[in-house]
DNA sequence: CTGTGTGCAAAGGGTTTGCAAGTAC
DNA sequence: GTACTTGCAAACCCTTTGCACACAG
């Protein structure tokens, strides 16, 4: 199969252009249905690439809603593409995520909406986050 | 009112000794209604102290149970007491925390217990973290 | 050709570790 | 006196910024 010009469309549809770390770095997304870090894409890019070029591109990557930020335990933020999939328009990320307390993978819960609260009127919310953790399939066997 | 006998109990209850820095920073909690950053300890502290004691202070806080993690925003981790009184057990900090994105105060919601949600049986939660960001009364003024 | 993207060097902020000196009880 | 705490120095990690060069369209 021919993922190229899907993902070139992928990024002209959000001004941006194909560059060889761009496209590699989108295959990595669809390829995974964990959440990355710049640390981890450097460790999978197969050319070496500087370290600056993978967080502007997934600065880039966020800003144009191709990626959103999955986790940021302190030790670093990890981004995902919704669906593997992402549509053109911006998307909205409002599914929790879950992150293992043993191996630290982050997964994007899709299908498990964020419930909503009740809160005082002193606070407008805009965004939430819900994220769990605990213990994922692979690290209890 | 002297505060000094309740902090030093509060600290012997969790098995650490009573110390200046200690006390002070406890002080400084129970003084707050938001959560407080290892930065905002050492700005507000009187004596000039060592940025790692109040890291090391605020670890085992976190450890006994005293202060628990109220928010990360990768620029930080704030931490704070429940209930401004913290039981002598450990307590578990179910409840929602909100984010100002103008003043990037947390605070903690108390009287907002966190929704729970059905997961896969891929994972097993242990703990559930919910944080809602926007604006908050100060800042919306 | 022109704006966008990349690479390198350097710096910034938060946090941790090792070790020796100091202190609570 | 003894274990726990502190302070200092140094290191670590993630991330950002400035600037010159390279490249996509």
């Amino acid at each position: 199969m021919d993922n190229t010009k899907p993902i070139r469309e992928l990024l002209h549809a959000h001004g941006l252009k194909k560059t060889p770390i761009r496209a590699e770095m989108l295959e990595l997304f669809m390829g995974h249905d964990v959440a990355l870090s710049a640390s981890d894409l450097l460790a999978k890019l197969t050319a070496n690439h500087d370290r600056v070029t993978v967080y502007r591109a997934l600065n880039s990557f966020e800003e144009r809603g191709i990626l959103h930020r999955a986790s940021e335990d302190g030790q670093g933020v990890k981004y995902a593409m919704c669906g593997h999939q992402c549509p053109d328009e911006q998307h909205t990320d409002q599914h929790a995520h879950f992150v293992c307390d043993e191996c630290h993978q982050t997964y994007c819960l899709e299908e498990v909406a964020i419930p909503d609260v009740e809160v005082s009127d002193a606070f407008s919310v805009n965004r939430v986050n819900y994220t769990l953790s605990g213990i994922c399939k692979a690290c209890k066997a």
